[in-house]
DNA sequence: TCTTATATAAGAATAATTCTAATTTATATT
DNA sequence: AATATAAATTAGAATTATTCTTATATAAGA
């Protein structure tokens, strides 16, 4: 678990509580939140938060790299504070979206495009999008 | 190559002027164009094209499995008529996208995910973004 | 405590997409 | 070929997510 704080610092970014608050809303809420979820949630203890404020922080914290922002289809931006490399399963209207955590699959890809060597292109992150229905 | 009239015929649609044309593009752009993108390259031929009828025939298209839509980081919807499965490259921001043509690996994830068995999930369809640079 | 660069609030602006209602058209039927 | 009708298109208004602007407030270092 990271200490947000810190980040913040080791990052040279001002530890606000608007900042920490949005750090906490992605974390608390764990089923990749957009921009509204996490506004609505900050909002129960901290009503004056301007939504301005909430894009700005996603917006630095995926610069800085202290969450990511998920890839939809349709749907808008969602967020991710879990860092580990990881995939997800989507529903076919990906409105929801789950972790997918598979160390053998990292491995086995990262070494497999490594072999194939794609011409022109210099790979930095694969991510693998599992499509179906959830069952449950 | 498909023939866009039947297939538009084998779905039940009205073979339009319109319709043609936003298949047309997509396969001519060739280049996963946004509906703007799309927009541009018919009104060249048919300047009376309006915006609501290009995203109409792209949601009813992508919902009849003629073309499909790919998820993007932060930009905006994309689409892509080649149904063959396939993955794409990314560059970082996303505005470039290329197709990823690669049997072997689709046989190795299918397989591999066929056998993992995700708990409460079942499978429709595995996508793989490959983020990176392109050199050229 | 003071200073100042940085962050936030509030709301206006923008851009992508969807909706609405009137009109037109493709196709099946005569 | 003409007609009927369900479906499609147009034009522009409406909506929604996101970004921008500017004045004010605040975190953190001196």
């Amino acid at each position: 678990m990271i200490n947000i704080r810190e980040k913040l610092a080791q990052n040279g970014l001002k530890v606000t509580p608007q900042r920490v608050a949005v750090y906490e809303a992605i974390t608390r809420l764990n089923n990749h939140p957009n921009a509204e979820a996490i506004t609505d949630y900050i909002k129960r203890k901290y009503p004056n938060i301007a939504v301005g404020t909430v894009y700005n922080t996603l917006e630095t914290f995926v610069q800085k790299g202290i969450i990511s922002r998920i890839k939809t289809n349709g749907d808008v931006m969602r967020y991710d504070a879990d860092l580990n490399g990881h995939h997800h399963l989507y529903s076919r209207d990906a409105r929801r979206i789950e972790d997918y955590h598979d160390e053998e699959l990292n491995q086995f890809l990262s070494e497999y495009i490594r072999k194939k060597q794609i011409p022109n292109f210099t790979v930095e992150d694969i991510n693998v999008q599992i499509v179906g229905k959830f069952i449950d």
